[in-house]
DNA sequence: GTCTATAGGCAGATAGAC
DNA sequence: GTCTATCTGCCTATAGAC
């Protein structure tokens, strides 16, 4: 591991970002370390310097994403006045991340999964279960303020919003068009306010 | 043009079955000439003969799978009482899928976007404006007969349920769980009730 | 940390015999 | 229609100099 200061950008962290962009628009197997290298102005042999091989990349990725998406949901619990705010903060994540034209890492890691190396589809369960852990004590939370309205087991409800989120970014990438994402989400807020 | 008789199963249509399951599990850029070849019991070299690139053998796929589902929509309308039941029997084409362990073809494609020839992702948006299509006309059958519940423009609606449910199979997928599908498309039908 | 050079494999594709 | 043989290109990865 190379030594680095706290908030400096190294290169191995340059290489992340721009590993992680070309993951979320082409998948883990649609991108290689010469794109990388081109990018960024270095060799690929200097890459394996930083990350060994790219099943170790792939898993960096997934390992930084999960986590700035943690710091993301820490961040809405302790901003977001109730539940329901939570929810529409936690809808503009998945919206932001379409704007800049790109898919959620795990939504497009889950359509490749069975070509993943091991520990990059153990990263890929993890990233879903955290998400639907963490909606379903929103909506306990929300049940309880009288914020969100849903039938069921919030685990099963949890899913379905997770699904639908994931469905919906998936859907309007082809046709490149915000406001097909905008309607689905708006359908899935519809439906947890009856 | 390879000449065949009517209901014969040519090499051609051998080459697309063993490919369309390929690329439902791994999606396009995840399976070779090779892998089809060894399964096929035949040379790469011949899979030419049938389909002289990639991107064609690609297209042909998406043409078949996309006749093949309206064919089953046409099943739908034929056969189901009312549009609820309609809709049910929708959710279950896509609960086969997942069953025999793939992945609806155009959500995975939808996943590889960018990476795609041209042709191949006309089609992709083809089938899915088709599906939002037959969902829309489902949708007000369904508010004209009572069996359907809902608010809003149907072709937001249609965008809606297409998008939970492609949403539901990539998700599920990882998981290798056919319940998890299953709650989401539970919790989508019980909101159409409502 | 980054470089040059190269290995070794697999991809899609083509020529031409049968 | 299917074969053998081959091509070219890109991929991940490694060795070793600087």
């Amino acid at each position: 591991m190379p030594v680095r200061n706290r908030k400096e950008s190294g290169t191995a962290e340059r290489v992340l970002d721009i590993a992680e962009r070309l993951m979320q628009i082409r998948g883990f197997n649609n991108f290689s370390y010469a794109d990388i290298a081109t990018e960024l102005g270095i060799t690929k042999a200097s890459l394996h310097y930083h990350y060994p091989g790219k099943a170790e990349l792939g898993q960096a990725l997934i390992t930084r994403y999960t986590r700035r998406f943690s710091e993301a949901l820490a961040d809405i619990d302790r901003d977001a006045p109730d539940a329901r705010a939570k929810l529409e903060a936690y809808v503009d994540l998945y919206a932001g991340v379409l704007r800049n034209e790109r898919m959620c890492m795990c939504g497009i890691l889950a359509a490749e999964y069975p070509t993943l190396p091991d520990a990059m589809q153990s990263e890929v369960i993890g990233f879903f279960d955290e998400n639907q852990r963490w909606l379903a004590e929103l909506l306990k939370a929300g049940d309880a303020d009288g914020t969100l309205k849903f039938t069921g087991r919030p685990e099963d409800v949890a899913q379905g919003i997770l699904s639908t989120l994931e469905g919906a970014m998936l859907v309007a990438r082809p046709y490149g068009d915000l406001a097909r994402f905008a309607a689905a989400a708006g359908q899935l807020m519809a439906g947890l306010t009856t």
